[in-house]
DNA sequence: CTCTTCCGTAAGTTTATACTAACGGTAAGT
DNA sequence: ACTTACCGTTAGTATAAACTTACGGAAGAG
């Protein structure tokens, strides 16, 4: 369940523009126009890429006025946390194993 | 420099099929042909992804006679936590100056 | 040396994705 | 009511990516 997120998480980070976006609004929370004036797209573009990364649980949107605030969401980052932790883990346990087994074929020679 | 091998490694494992092999690479180191025949996708398939996943510093390459043992390589995670540590340590310390300046407009009502 | 196994690469095609331009809708100001 | 500011969505296009088929190379067995 969570790592379903993590995955969406994965896709939406791996777009430059949508890391890049997604770093700007770790500096602070920003509208969408303020964003598209900063990057080489058009604002459409940036509201596409907006929506991506609020699906995959990165960022969340607050209504002010005409203008919508933008501003990063835990949710997302707290699911790749967990899938590598996870994914490690499970890596180191078998690693040990395999250096063994591994070894013990050195010895062989 | 590490958040360049961050951004290749969000980007490789941002396909399904990658994140497949990860996963099973987790699990424990196997050859190409092993892994192929467990998934729905061609030799050759598998074989360019691990190229990118190798790319990224996701996984190493073990060549043992005519096959080549792929397993996890550190370097792709160590990359992908350190971004997010450093990215979301920022939005924290802006997170708070935000929410103090949210909370004065909304006495200002 | 021949045959088999295992693998990477290149070419070509299909599918997915990112972009712009155009449109419509909501909120605030005059 | 009219205008302005700001934004999301759609349609259409261009670019990128993933897959299969075909080919060639390296390592081991006989």
């Amino acid at each position: 369940m969570t790592y379903q997120t993590a995955n969406r998480s994965f896709a939406a980070l791996a777009e430059p523009a949508r890391q890049n976006i997604y770093e700007r609004l770790a500096s602070r929370p920003q509208a969408v126009g303020e964003l598209a004036s900063q990057m080489p797209i058009s604002r459409p573009a940036v509201s596409q890429h907006l929506k991506i990364l609020k699906e995959a649980g990165l960022v969340t949107e607050t209504p002010q006025g005409t203008r919508r605030i933008y501003k990063l969401d835990p949710r997302g980052i707290t699911a790749m946390r967990e899938w590598l932790d996870h994914t490690w883990a499970q890596a180191l346990g078998d690693f040990k194993t395999f250096a063994e087994k591994t070894e013990k074929q050195e010895k062989d020679k």
